[in-house]
DNA sequence: CGATTCTTTGAAAACAGTCAATCTGTGTGG
DNA sequence: CCACACAGATTGACTGTTTTCAAAGAATCG
C-alpha cells in the first residue's frame, strides 16, 4: 500500500530512503469497503488522507437530506475536509467509499514534521494546495457560468475515467443538477 | 500606502523592522483609477497583489460576451490569477477596479524571497491560500445546492458590506443567476 | 434469482432566463 | 448649476430550461 504512495511522490521529488522511511512511521493504512465512512458530518477530521486505490467521495446533506458531492476523489488523490482541519470544528461534510478503497491517514501534526523535516515534501503539498485551487476556481466558472448540458460535457473532458466509474446520479449532484436532467442531457449529447 | 499593508501584517504576526524593510523594497505601488485594468485576459500574470483601498473584481468572459464574476477584492484581500502565475500561460481572467483603488504588486520571485527569508510571512501565505481554498468549496457548496434567493441570502451574509458597495449586476454575475432575477429575488426577500 | 439501486421516460409545475420598456439615480459637460 | 445622457434597477409578459413527481425499465449485487 505504501508503495503507491512513494510511487506517487518519486514521481514528483526526489527523497532518500530515510525519508521515505520518516514518512512511512507516520502513515495510518486504512482499508474501506464499499460504502463505509472515512468521516462522518458533526466529527472533527484530524488527517490528511492520500487514496491508494479504490475511489471516495466527499458530499453535504442540506436540511431536507439532499446530498451535494463536493468531490471525487480516486487512487493518487488527496481527501479530508481542510476547514474542519484547520478549525478544529466539526465537519459539515461526509466521506465515504464508492468502492472498496484503501487510504493513507497522516495526522495533522506528523504532517506538520514531515513538512519541516523535509524541505521537498512542503514544496509537494504546496502545489498540491495551490492545484486545488485553481481546480475549485475553474469549478466555479463552470457552476455559474455554463448549462446544464455544458457542465457535464465539461465534466467528461476533465474527468473521462470518472465519467463512467461513478454512479450517474452522483456526477448529477457533483454538477448540481438532477439525475433526470443528467439523463436528458446524455440523451441530447448522444445524438451528436 | 505600505501602512496598510503593515498593519495587515502586524494584525497576523510580528516581523522585526529590517523585515519589513526587506518586504517594502519588493513592493510595486500602483494607483487604479475605476474603470481601469489591472490584468486582460490574454496577458500573463506575475504578480501577487494586495489591495490597499478600494474594490476590484476578477472576471472572465464567455464567447457570447457575458461576464462571469470570480470574485471581489476589497481592502485587506489579495487578487491575481494563480493559474496563469503557476503556469506562465496567458489569463483567462480579467481584473478591474470598481473603484478608485491602491494596489501593491509584488512579483513571483520577490514573493518567493519574501517566503524563504521570513518564516512567518510564509505562514501567513500558506494561512491565506487554505483560507481561500475554503472559501472556494464553500461558494461551490452554494452555487450547486442553493436556489436564487438562498444564494443572495447567503452573500449578504457573508459579505455584508459587498452588498451595498458593488453594483447589483455584478452580485447577480457572482452569484450565477440574471440580474432581472436578483431584482425579484431581493422584493421577495425585503417582503419577509 | 429476488431485491435493491440506478437510470430512463413522461407529464405537469416551478423556476430562472430573455426581451423590451420604464423608472431611477448619478455624474458630466455645457 | 442645470440639463441631459447614461448606466443601473425594476417591472411585465413570455419563453425555455430544469425540477418535481410518478412509474416503468435496466443493471447490479448478495
Amino acid at each position: 500500500m505504501f508503495e503507491i504512495f512513494q510511487k506517487y511522490i518519486s514521481d514528483q521529488i526526489t527523497l532518500s530512503a530515510e525519508e521515505y522511511e520518516l514518512i512511512k512511521s507516520v502513515c495510518i493504512f486504512k482499508k474501506l469497503r464499499k460504502r463505509q465512512y472515512l468521516l462522518q458530518d458533526g466529527d472533527v477530521w484530524k488527517y490528511n488522507a492520500f487514496v491508494c486505490k479504490g475511489c471516495l467521495r466527499n458530499y453535504r446533506v442540506d436540511e431536507n437530506g439532499g446530498e451535494h458531492i463536493m468531490g471525487f476523489s480516486k487512487e493518487c488523490w488527496w481527501t479530508g475536509d481542510r476547514e474542519s482541519l484547520l478549525t478544529g470544528k466539526p465537519s459539515a461534510n461526509n466521506i465515504d467509499a464508492l468502492e472498496d478503497s484503501e487510504v493513507i491517514l497522516i495526522t495533522k501534526p506528523s504532517f506538520e514534521m514531515l513538512c519541516e523535516q523535509i524541505p521537498a515534501f512542503n514544496d509537494l503539498v504546496n502545489n498540491i494546495l495551490n492545484k486545488s485551487f485553481i481546480a475549485s476556481q475553474n469549478r466555479i466558472h463552470s457552476a455559474i457560468s455554463f448549462t446544464a448540458e455544458q457542465k457535464y460535457r465539461n465534466f467528461m473532458e476533465k474527468y473521462p475515467d470518472l465519467t463512467y466509474r461513478v454512479p450517474q446520479h452522483m456526477i448529477a449532484s457533483f454538477l448540481g443538477i438532477t439525475p433526470e436532467t443528467l439523463s436528458r442531457v446524455r440523451k441530447e449529447v448522444a445524438k451528436k
